[in-house]
DNA sequence: TCTGGGGTCCTAGGACCC
DNA sequence: TCTGGGGTCCTAGGACCC
């Protein structure tokens, strides 16, 4: 029989953020979105003050204020620069890891001897080591070794290792656990099992496969069958190639002229071309979108989405800029107050794998074009990011920036924030 | 005044081909 | 009166995840 193991970060962006200031331990923490917008993580503390995942932080202002809640703004290289250390720690000691997200990993433990022992060192080490608590799921499938993990959080008693393999077994785990708080039924799918009187992860086992195949596509199926112990996913230990990128930002303020917009979109398509290099793959296809506010009333909506193909596949930044202005053209319209703008890459393919196409560039100017790309990156990395940029990026404080008010230092990531010690 | 960013997969329907 | 059928590819939209 197979065995997964879900190692899970608890409240993993705020035990970050209270790694590095020891005074915040036993207070309310929160972290921010990016522009300060909403609540995307939230400590024990804060979870006890009500304040849920997603919350408008202008809305909890005076709970902040009032409660003494520590906010901080997303500082994601501080948490990839943790996550990895935590993730090596992972593959030290599992015989295989999937990493599944940021704060998330699955591990196969089929043939360990005692995996429960070996979850708990895991859980030890990683605290010692790096400082962050985890939680760990043990099960027969993934998707139940989720629903261990949801009760390896919530119930202390289990010193945050919890085996579903073990004492009663999966089925009051099921019972007690409600339909749309199951991994992969969202509020979609939970809005129509409601209807349905399904309630529990239990109903949900005891529907007719028929309908949840006809309902809810195999994805629902794939579903139904983890949670009554048929393993449908295995462990993917080798991440897969992207098959998208994006950039997309909401902007510090509204934005309703076109050469704003351009320097937004030019920005973006930077960025994204400078992720597809590092990933070693090339585009062969631009995607623009521009949006107005979703969240209000009485005013004018409007958004779009162009997609404008390259001639070849290519990483090159000029070419996608190129392209992704070319979008935005379409995409524009005057009169509107716009309030995010996202480039996406598509059609990734290897660049090492390249197909030869009639309309490709001569070998040596291609080759030509990697070594100016390859260039600035290493200078972009050495000096930071934007030490080289293209022109119609354009200076900082522009009016689409977004806002950053609480950013905690790069403490493990920038040599000008590293800790001060004594 | 103020509501994130980055992904994946599935399905239905249309275009197109033979 | 009668107006094929099957396959593939692409896209848009929907649903989910963290």
């Amino acid at each position: 029989m197979p065995l997964y193991a879900l190692v899970d970060c608890n409240n993993f962006y705020a035990s970050c953020e209270r790694l590095f200031r020891p005074e915040l331990k036993g207070r309310p923490v929160v972290v921010l979105s990016n522009n300060d917008g909403c609540v995307i993580a939230r400590s024990a503390e804060a979870k006890a003050l009500g304040i849920p995942m997603g919350a408008p932080a202008f809305q909890w202002e005076h709970v902040f204020r009032r409660s003494g809640v520590a906010v901080f703004s997303s500082n994601f290289p501080l948490y990839g620069d943790l996550s990895a250390r935590i993730m090596s720690i992972l593959a030290d000691m599992a015989p295989g890891v999937e990493v599944y997200s940021i704060d998330e990993a699955f591990l196969d433990l089929t043939g360990v001897a005692d995996p429960h022992a070996l979850c708990r060192d895991i859980r030890q080490r990683v605290l010692r080591w790096v400082g962050i608590p985890v939680s760990i799921g043990l099960a027969r499938t993934k998707t139940l070794a989720k629903l261990a993990n949801r009760v390896a959080k919530k119930q202390p008693e289990h010193g945050g290792v919890f085996d579903l393999e073990s004492g009663q077994g999966a089925e009051a785990v099921l019972a007690a656990t409600e339909v749309g708080d199951v991994w992969g039924i969202g509020p979609r799918h939970t809005k129509r099992l409601w209807a349905r009187r399904v309630r529990t992860a239990l109903d949900f086992v005891r529907l007719p496969r028929t309908w949840v195949r006809r309902e809810m596509s195999v994805v629902g199926l794939c579903t139904q069958l983890e949670l009554s112990g048929v393993s449908c996913l295995s462990l993917e230990r080798a991440a897969a190639p992207h098959k998208s990128l994006l950039c997309s930002r909401t902007f510090g303020r509204l934005v309703s002229e076109l050469s704003h917009l351009r320097e937004a979109v030019s920005t973006y398509a930077v960025r994204v071309a400078e992720k597809l290099r590092r990933e070693g793959a090339e585009a062969t296809a631009v995607q623009v979108y521009i949006s107005t506010p979703r969240h209000r009333v009485n005013v004018a909506q409007h958004s779009a989405q162009a997609t404008v193909a390259l001639a070849s596949a290519t990483a090159h930044t000029p070419d996608i800029v190129e392209a992704a202005l070319r979008a935005l053209a379409d995409c524009f319209r005057e009169g509107f107050e716009y309030q995010k703008a996202g480039v996406m890459l598509l059609g990734l393919t290897p660049a090492s794998a390249r197909q030869v196409s009639l309309l490709d560039l001569a070998p040596e100017e291609r080759q030509r074009q990697r070594s100016l790309m390859a260039t600035l990156d290493a200078v972009n990395r050495r000096f930071g990011r934007g030490a080289l940029r293209y022109a119609i990026t354009c200076a900082p404080d522009r009016p689409w920036h977004m806002r950053q008010m609480r950013r905690s230092p790069r403490y493990t990531t920038s040599w000008d924030e590293l800790p001060r010690v004594g």
